[in-house]
DNA sequence: GAGTGGTCTAGACCACCGA
DNA sequence: CGGTGGTCTAGACCACTCT
């Protein structure tokens, strides 16, 4: 057992009962065994109950005694584990409530990825138009940044945002066709909201987290036609990827975003 | 008194003793009392022995138990404190050594806020040259970000940043003259290292966090001579405004990078 | 009032560091 | 070895929400 003499369940190397076998987190190779805190093991029990959907994105989860009582560990240890999650926003805390899965159905949550905000006036949400929904063979470098093999199946989807009817952005998708099997263009269409949230809960597949390359270009030709704006303007081109569980790559993002009435808003901490 | 029952020290509406008077944190004008937890009090007294300079960066601060015992609070409640000045970056925890101020005078610190890395190899931190420093009277847009009064004195300057010999970016940096005074350009040149670091140890003062906006922009004639470019060529533009303790504005850059070879890395959490 | 998360305490032991 | 931060527990009370 690792720190807590008084508990032999989550980390001892053999322990009978207890709904949580867990040999977990040892590097057991040679030398170093490499323990982890049981809260960090904690943790992972719980994610891994959020990822298999034992737990649904907006449910509410078990209290933290009853978790307690679950793993057989103390309420401090169980809270310690859900402050990390929530500060891993995969989980949202309300006093006196409960603690509920997060979801991309909120407020709160759609200006996590969205960074282009107006330069005057509150932020907002964009309006869609689809350009194209179609099944593809990845190419390479999308296979690559996926994690995928070249020429497997992928959905590539276009689109342009349009900012008080003012076509802000184009984007291009890049999905795994395993994953996002049956996304068609009329799905796309008719769900209002951000797109994350008809993944989450028509899919099962929830965006933890996203890492953003950007760059200054020219506008191509296609571009200036999408945005009504001569071609050679500068965009800012973004291209991103987005991580489920388990840091597994599901989707790539490249979108092309005209700023002069908008800016990408960064807070550096 | 708030949570503790048993604790008459720093949220007590009135108590003798004891090294920090702080009946602190109540929005006191009606109604609703608004207390804050202890743990917070205690944060903003570190901070404020931090911001004064108590402890200097780099520096060693007390123990979490001396801690306790000076502010007459379990260690537990310091504990929660310091992980949230962790958090935030004013302050660095290292097992077996003790709690030390953060400074920017690390390799860990150096891409907290430049963003600008190279498409391929490793990130380095760029060479820099100096165009131009001089003292001047605030334009009214940099008075309003900076919170100063149009006319006030600031620092202007200007330089170049070089990746591997070619030259990437053009900043220009603007400075509270109060704050700032005696800054030259000398000390600049012979000073080897991220600016931050400059400021915090011959200024006294720290960045903490920043807010950027981001454009794409065409570069205009001087931005193309130095960047030995063709006037016209889509740069990546930044405007960053860097805050101290206090949310106070202390620094207002204006970057231009160019992003042929380099890109602006953001993780979105 | 019962149940939830939020705060606070006290005490124990562990992992790491330096002398 | 003693000192530091890191983990874990157990129990108390507070603030909030709903019924």
């Amino acid at each position: 057992m690792n720190p807590a003499p008084p508990n032999p369940t989550v980390n001892a190397p053999a322990s009978g009962a207890a709904a949580s076998p867990t040999p977990a987190a040892s590097g057991s190779a040679a030398g170093s065994p490499t323990f982890s805190p049981l809260y960090q093991q904690i943790k992972a029990l719980i994610t891994q109950s959020l990822q298999s959907g034992e737990w649904k994105p907006g449910e509410l989860i078990p209290s933290e005694v009853e978790l307690a009582g679950r793993f057989k560990v103390s309420q401090g240890t169980v809270r310690k584990a859900i402050d990390e999650l929530a500060a891993d926003n995969l989980v949202m805390r309300r006093q006196g409530k409960g603690t509920f899965v997060a979801t991309h159905h909120e407020a709160r949550a759609h200006f996590r990825f969205l960074r282009l905000v107006p330069d005057e006036g509150v932020p907002h949400y964009p309006e869609s138009k689809f350009i194209d929904v179609r099944r593809v063979r990845a190419p390479a470098d999308v296979a690559r940044l996926l994690d995928l093999k070249s020429g497997d199946a992928v959905i590539f989807i276009k689109r342009v945002q349009s900012f008080d009817a003012v076509p802000t952005i184009v984007e291009e998708l890049w999905l795994p066709g395993l994953i996002f099997k049956g996304l068609t263009a009329e799905r796309l269409v008719e769900y209002k909201g951000p797109m994350y949230g008809l993944f989450e809960t028509e899919f099962g597949t929830r965006m933890i987290r996203a890492s953003e390359q950007i760059r200054a270009v020219c506008a191509d030709a296609g571009a200036a036609e999408l945005l009504h704006i001569a071609s050679g303007t500068p965009l800012l081109c973004s291209e991103r990827v987005s991580f489920t569980y388990g840091d597994k790559p599901v989707e790539l993002r490249r979108g092309w975003y005209l700023t002069t009435r908008h800016h990408y808003q960064n807070e550096l901490n």
